[in-house]
DNA sequence: CGGGGGTTTGAGTCCGTTCAAAATACGTGG
DNA sequence: CCACGTATTTTGAACGGACTCAAACCCCCG
């Protein structure tokens, strides 16, 4: 039901850029769930809130942490460049409800990404002190990052392995499997489609790769009957093929 | 003081596989340095001592999870292993006071990979519910975990980035970089001499590369001056060198 | 009906892998 | 101390995947 009211009103108005942390509904089932009403109230009046556009930027690569941010509405990416210009996406998206930069902020380090709005979003900006405060006060806040780390970490770890066990193709197939459950529909015959909330370069920039070498995968997998691409949306008849391009390849 | 009586015994006998956490000296520069004596002495009932030989394997991979594992002497790699046999050691090598196994504990999930001893170790094994009852007793231990994990993961990204923007040589020039700071010495003339604690096998797993392309990249730094291997050991006249072949190649 | 960015395709090259063999190091027993 | 067998490391040649550069294509928008 909730999901309905918010449906209607995207219908009717924008996102206000201005949110509030009490009717906030990601709240809810994010870290910031164990707060009381005390602290959420001193988390709302400690932020800032803003609209982004696609190719904004919230921060980048080498800025000073002052704080962290909690994606309200929208998709951002964190964006690695090195000296010769390549860059990459880290394989960690950021959507509603999600929080932003708290790696940086917790190790008392700079940004070592640029954050890239992917879709329009809200983000709210939260005062570094502010949460420290809540930190401080609230332990159980704590052990939830420390959880967040702790599953982001072994993410994390998880992707250096598959780029370097994994092929360009194979790396492809994990990304649709991952973006099926935040962006995949089953149609009425039971076949999976997927809108892809990124372009070909972003595709790209995800699995670490080129987007000619993209391209070429993308056509290798609709040659193969495992995925059909076409713009922004694939279709995927059957999933067990796409989780057999991570496993065993093709050993009889 | 506890420093002086530590080192005089290790010069008589071998450090014996029952540790004693309040003497232990890396204690006080690692995450538990901010326990009170009472809890110390909780965390100091609460675990298991072993002695480990290289080859020998501290958990496997797909183990549940039921407790953490603190490094007491000696040093330990994680290897995660794909369907076809490839296996890679993450690049996170645990040595003497550092913590393992706290981010499948703290993300209640099984190992994710096997823990390999690389040299002559003591292992003291902490009950998970004894980590528990220290993080709920004590909210710093949780904020310095926090930490922690916020640092690991700040490395987790790195490696992805360089394992996908990297070259062979350029992430073996980086690990040399690393181990010089733990292995590395400084002979009267000023040059630079690391001894590996690594096999030529395990250098290619941690730089994410078979060994056969890991020995042609020795062999190139070698022809090219900057690094000289001979056995175990490492020569490097200038670190500028090796910082130079990691950012912009060779450009003028 | 053109631009113009993003995407795809093609050809050539480079890097890293694979497979196989040689060389070196190492431990053990004579 | 040397000889021998094993395991590790290095080397070589061939292959393949991914990258580079360049051109063609497509789609969206003016």
């Amino acid at each position: 039901m909730a999901n309905r009211v918010t449906v209607s009103m995207a219908q009717h108005r924008k996102p206000p850029s201005k949110v509030n942390c009490f009717a906030c509904q990601h709240r809810i089932e994010s870290d910031w769930s164990v707060l009381t009403d005390d602290e959420v109230s001193l988390l709302d009046r400690s932020k800032t809130c803003r609209k982004y556009l696609p190719g904004e930027y919230i921060f980048h690569e080498g800025d000073p942490c002052r704080g962290i941010y909690c994606v309200a509405s929208g998709l951002v990416g964190i964006r690695k460049t090195d000296a010769d210009g390549n860059s990459v996406l880290l394989p960690r998206l950021a959507s509603a409800g999600d929080t932003l930069g708290y790696r940086p902020f917790l190790a008392g380090e700079c940004h070592r990404g640029s954050s890239e709005i992917m879709e329009p979003s809200v983000i709210c900006f939260i005062r570094g002190s502010a949460v420290k405060e809540l930190l401080g006060h609230n332990p159980i806040l704590g052990l939830q990052f420390l959880a967040r780390a702790a599953k982001d970490l072994g993410q994390a770890e998880e992707h250096y392995f598959q780029s370097v066990t994994f092929s360009v193709r194979a790396r492809l197939a994990h990304l649709l499997l991952v973006l099926k459950d935040r962006y995949g529909e089953v149609a009425d015959d039971g076949t999976l489609s997927i809108e892809l909330p990124l372009s070909r370069k972003d595709v790209a920039a995800l699995i670490g790769a080129r987007p000619e070498s993209t391209s070429r995968a993308i056509r290798q997998l609709k040659e193969d009957g495992v995925a059909y691409f076409s713009g922004q949306t694939v279709h995927i008849s059957a999933v067990e093929n796409l989780v057999g391009e991570l496993g065993a390849d093709d050993h009889i």
